[in-house]
DNA sequence: AGCACGCCGACT
DNA sequence: GTCGGCGTGCTC
């Protein structure tokens, strides 16, 4: 086709201009245009030189030839293909994001601004250089640059070499020395220690055979916890490297995975990039950089290394399969599950979804024989789950006992410590206490940016966890003056407070964001933990994943309470999950592992079933209350959040659009249409937060239709607030 | 979103 | 006269 026109998304994240642009291909750019080339184009009355992204050709256009204008200029190579474009343009209609959003998931970091490799200036001896009275005087210094030849920028001479910078300037005006670029690599070149190949189980072997061998695109390795899928995981990416192909691996977080990267680096060297949305720009740049050449055939990464230019997939193997990190919380909200799905479909790759409690709808899929389930009953070493026994907090308060610690907690932990074997306590929340009142009137500590309570941290403050706003916490009551300020609740620093004073010669360590926050920290705490520098962990959520202390033979769940009390249709499932994973870090040694768990409400089912490690019986019991209720995996759910500074004129929106939509709806009977409602969190960092919910069987067409009705009437009607869309969101909070 | 155009009041 | 306020409409 001869490539007259070019149709270009621009680069702006204004919803007007969210559409194709036309533009005349010069002549000699025609050669080296394609799909994918980065354009600059005037536009507008200024005719202001903009980014654009080439989507498309054409030969004839629908308005005035002459209102068409040159493309300026384009980028040496494109930027994406056409299959990323493809993908591009899925997440655009499923997830109702812009163009642009989309275009830019594939775009390599920084490329948009032009960043490039890194470069540094390096100094060496000039090779021409044979001027013998220069030499005489500045005989020290040549000889000892040229030990270090091209090694050192000036700075790095002047510390280094302790040679003055005025010095080197004179030696380099002289022509004593040269300058160079040289291209800096940015990514981590540290050595693992060697990961050993080990010989798989019968049942390992099994599960890699049916994956191998299986005319099946998508699997599900429910593995309990020990069950060696890890290993499995490596032999795939052996297979693939077999036929020179790639594997892209993926877990929730990358930060909570220092032993699976140290793993896989062990076992396959140097060639692994490691991404993930941490990393610097430059460092993200490096890393996409080698995937495009071809020169590491795995990668691990977060979410967004989904987007990595990888061309010949054999694999996308996708850890902790359950973990809702899997779900973009920006625009665009993308789930990383459907990406590989759709990209398997494209690549022919096959899609490995991996854990021992698979999200309802996974396991549900694979019911459906939608995806091919592969089951590890057993763990590696035949070793059984520790056994996790219930404590009833409320008996517990009858009885007298006040404190955090059941009675069967305590002399476990006592117990541990006198075996000087190794302990983690797990609680769901951080901060001291979870929120702060007066005894005499009821006034609660509220942000005054969020509708929260705030909670107190040991540091004297009282803290947000929506906001991160603090204040000095009070000791009267602002309100009524009262001095009967009290802390209700506990949070991890509590525990670990109470642990030093109940146990003062225990050692203990905190896991949670507020000890984890610089670069490493995790990494740090989990080496002095693993290194039997301390003899108790307390943390949240972190500490459940994947975590291996083999001289952990206690786990105390302090209040598995807090997750399966949240207003949300995947509050149950998100308990069982989570029990299980904490469950998991017990008995991963030799020793014997047990598991307490204390609880207001021993009689829920996420904590029956969790207990019993029942996850068909959880399964059976949840997928029946999902179908009562319509919810996933029975329907899609759109959920619409209308935000703005006045709470009045969000909540007079929401209404309107909430009309509006049911309009567009009417002929649609089967849909459900819930709200407007507040959000269970009202306010945030100072905005209002509105919710309508859509549930039922939608199409791509209806959200769509959808999408485009709220940006009119927004637009027309409501342009101080803001909405966003989400289809099928991790959580309704 | 940004920018030009245009229509209206205020001011040297 | 003319400077500049911002409401309106368009962007290949």
């Amino acid at each position: 086709m001869l490539k007259k026109y070019a149709e270009v998304i621009i680069n702006s994240e204004s919803v007007a201009l969210d559409r194709k642009f036309t533009y005349k291909v010069p002549e000699e750019m025609m050669d080296s245009i394609t799909i994918g080339s980065k354009a600059m184009v005037p536009f507008g009355q200024g005719n202001k030189k903009i980014v654009a992204f080439v989507i498309g050709f054409t030969e004839t256009i629908d308005f005035n030839p002459k209102l068409a204008k040159n493309i300026v200029s384009i980028s040496s190579e494109p930027l994406f293909g056409e299959k990323e474009l493809e993908i591009a343009l899925f997440i655009k209609e499923k997830y109702l994001c812009r163009y642009i959003e989309a275009l830019k998931l594939f775009t390599p970091p920084g490329t948009i601004k032009g960043s490039s490799n890194k470069v540094k200036k390096v100094i060496s001896v000039n090779s021409s250089f044979n001027n013998s009275e220069d030499y005489e005087k500045y005989k020290d210094e040549i000889e000892l640059i040229k030990k270090h030849n091209g090694q050192f920028t000036k700075t790095e001479l002047n510390k280094n070499l302790n040679i003055s910078i005025y010095k080197i300037n004179k030696m380099i005006q002289k022509e004593i020395l040269a300058v160079h670029d040289t291209v800096v690599t940015r990514y981590n070149d540290e050595e693992f220690k060697c990961y050993k190949k080990v010989e798989l189980t019968v049942n390992q072997k099994r599960a890699v055979s049916q994956i191998l061998y299986s005319n099946n695109k998508l699997f599900l390795i429910k593995g309990v916890t020990g069950s060696g899928k890890t290993e499995i995981y490596m032999n795939l990416v052996e297979d693939a490297l077999r036929e020179d192909k790639s594997t892209l691996f993926l877990v929730p977080e990358i930060s909570l995975t220092p032993q699976m990267i140290e793993r896989f680096k062990g076992r396959f060297g140097r060639n692994v990039a490691v991404f993930h949305s941490k990393l610097s720009e430059g460092e993200r740049f490096d890393e996409w950089q080698r995937v495009k050449n071809g020169n590491v055939k795995l990668a691990i990464g977060a979410r967004s290394a989904i987007f990595l230019p990888f061309q010949d997939l054999k694999y996308i193997i996708i850890d902790e399969e359950h973990e809702d990190t899997y779900k973009s919380e920006q625009s665009p909200k993308y789930n990383t599950r459907d990406v590989a799905e759709f990209k398997s479909r494209q690549y022919g790759c096959k899609v490995i979804y991996g854990t021992a409690t698979p999200s309802i709808k996974t396991f549900y899929r694979s019911l459906k024989n939608e995806i091919k389930l592969i089951e590890l009953n057993e763990r590696v070493d035949g070793s059984a789950m520790p056994p996790i026994s219930i404590v009833d907090m409320r008996q517990e308060l009858k009885e007298g006992n006040r404190s955090i610690f059941s009675r069967k907690l305590y002399d476990a932990i006592k117990d541990r410590l006198e075996r000087k074997q190794q302990s983690i306590i797990f609680l769901n929340r951080r901060g001291y206490s979870t929120f702060v009142s007066c005894r005499n009137c009821g006034y609660v500590f509220t942000c005054d940016s969020c509708d929260i309570s705030m909670t107190y941290h040991k540091n004297g403050y009282l803290v947000c966890h929506y906001c991160g706003k603090t204040k000095e916490a009070p000791r009267i009551c602002p309100k009524c003056g009262s001095r009967y300020v009290k802390f209700f609740g506990a949070g991890t620093e509590q525990i670990e407070q109470s642990i030093r004073k109940t146990f003062p010669s225990a050692k203990v360590l905190r896991m949670d964001v507020d000890t984890t926050r610089t670069k490493n920290s995790h990494e740090k705490i989990y080496n002095a933990f693993k290194n039997g520098e301390a003899d108790i962990l307390v943390g949240t959520q972190m500490i459940s994943k994947g975590l291996d202390f083999p001289n952990v033979s206690l786990v105390g769940i302090v209040a598995a309470d807090v997750t399966i009390n949240l207003p949300d249709y995947t509050a149950s499932e998100k308990g069982f999950q989570i029990i299980t994973q904490v469950a998991g870090r017990a008995g991963r040694g030799k020793e014997k592992g047990e598991v307490i768990l204390q609880t207001y409400e021993p009689e829920h089912s996420s904590i029956q079933f969790a207990s019993s490690y029942d996850y068909e019986g959880f399964f059976k019991e949840e997928i029946k209350v999902r179908n009562l209720m319509g919810y996933p995996p029975f329907s899609d759910i759109l959920e619409i959040s209308i935000i703005g500074e006045n709470d009045n004129i969000v909540q007079n929106a929401s209404r309107d659009i909430c009309k509006g939509i049911k309009e567009i709806l009417k002929e649609y009977d089967k849909l459900e249409i819930l709200g407007p409602s507040a959000c269970g969190v009202r306010k945030i960092k100072d905005m209002y937060r509105w919710q309508i919910i859509i549930k039922g069987t939608t199409n791509d067409k209806i959200n769509n239709d959808i999408k485009n009705y709220v940006y009119d009437i927004i637009k027309q009607e409501y342009n101080g607030v803001k909405v966003s869309l989400d289809v099928n969101p991790s959580n309704l909070l």
